[in-house]
DNA sequence: CGACGAATTGAAGCTGGTCAAGGAACGTGG
DNA sequence: CCACGTTCCTTGACCAGCTTCAATTCGTCG
């Protein structure tokens, strides 16, 4: 028995934050699964809660690492500048999903996260992390989870630019998408893309006329609706086959 | 003072070790800064030092992780199987570099490690690293600090794949194994692929043909000689800038 | 409503893929 | 050591897909 439990009204509060954060990749840093008292266990953690605007930036290159940041409302797009100034889009974050892992060797940001839209965000301090890694033994492992998690993440990204066509690559960003703005395994066929076609064209290594042309394609074909940012997916399992979910059709990819 | 020092032909046989794992990535876990007995510290690691003949696989996909390993001598290369039976190559490792840390998440490989020519390693039992991880505060950082390098090391390929064309991205590989295959700073000028030239192309997101052709047009150009595996490149600084080293290149390639 | 940036669309050109043929290198067995 | 077969590599011709550049349309916000 917790001693959140002892207080009803406390008790019902620690649930009702529990269930928000239930898709966090930090989860069970905040709700261990046994704990002595939740809400005391929440406030020693010492998160922070704040927003960005639009175009704000979260961190930049070059930063010292303090802290990691949780997506909670919104999203924002990661990118790094070549030398020659070119920006380089390297992937997106939405609720639920962990920005800054990536520093955690040198203790420098490698890279910018900007806002693309007003977004809110939980900050978990360096220092809270450490704590807690000391402490708990299953916190050790977290961070090693997380980063083998991002490393196949751009992984699958490597396999899609390597092996896939304009189509598919896009198929499969879209699908990527849909899935990851439920958090669960389900997938939301209406949503808004909160990125322009640049950075989407960046980021599947394309350019913005060919992903424009693909997604007319898409419409003529009647898979999709593609009215500016509003995406309304009417056949997902034609996207499926064409991102190479579907076997037959990975294997007409082969190089 | 340590132990290994009170008897001058162990401590000989200690130093000559120490040296010969200096470029290892796992240096610090077999040689710390202070050490109480040098050799028996290296005695208690259990590593094991073994080969396999080419062609041999150092583990397979879905097999569980119960090692990493360490190339030592001789290189392997890292791929995966697409559902429908083609080779995805993900990369090849070289003396020094470490092969198997990703799959600490799930504890099972994700891919398979296969011999490209004979080849020694060392293999450091799970145990033996989650002890020392345990008892040694330095060594907590490490996996992480070394997933940081290969999550980097996949971003670069990624950069290159989507934003270099054919020539850059081969000038990129050759200069890249050349600085590998040192393991300082320095640039082999003269070596041997072990990988065949569909493995070059797979890697880098082309075809053998492209592979072939390019490699001509640098000999043309007299850049470098490439007769079967045996490589010589003459002129660095032309291959760094077709890489995008050089930042006035870079700029001709963005999207 | 008007103006600006973002997105679409078209035409032309180029890079790299595909397919097929020929040649070099390598290992094996006589 | 040579003959042979196999695998790997090179080269050529042709073509598809994507990029480039420019013109036009859409959409959003003051």
């Amino acid at each position: 028995m917790t001693a959140a439990q002892t207080n009803p009204a406390k008790l019902t509060e620690y649930r009702q934050r529990r269930r928000a954060c239930s898709n966090c990749a930090l989860h069970c840093l905040c709700f261990p699964p046994s704990l002595y008292d939740g809400r005391r266990h929440l406030e020693e953690l010492n998160l922070r809660q704040r927003w960005i605007k639009q175009g704000d930036h979260l961190f930049l290159s070059g930063q010292r690492l303090r802290s990691l940041f949780v997506v909670r409302v919104g999203s924002v797009k990661c990118y790094d500048l070549s030398p020659a100034g070119d920006t380089m889009v390297m992937g997106f974050r939405f609720p639920g999903e962990l920005v800054g892992l990536d520093a955690l060797d040198a203790g420098v940001h490698a890279g910018y996260v900007i806002g693309l839209e007003d977004t809110h965000y939980c900050e978990i301090p360096l220092s809270t992390l450490h704590r807690l890694q000391n402490s708990r033994l299953e916190l050790r492992q977290l961070v090693t989870q997380l980063l083998c998690r991002v490393l196949a993440d751009v992984r699958s990204l490597l396999q899609v630019i390597r092996h896939l066509d304009a189509r598919a690559r896009l198929a499969w960003f879209l699908l990527n998408l849909a899935s990851r703005l439920t958090g669960q395994e389900t997938i939301k066929c209406e949503f808004r893309l909160s990125m322009d076609r640049n950075d989407i064209a960046n980021y599947l290594g394309l350019t913005i006329g060919t992903v424009s042309r693909t997604l007319t394609d898409y419409q003529k074909a009647g898979i999709l609706s593609a009215r500016g940012k509003s995406i309304q997916i009417f056949d997902v399992r034609a996207l499926r086959k064409l991102s190479g979910s579907d076997p037959a059709v990975i294997s007409l990819a082969k190089h």
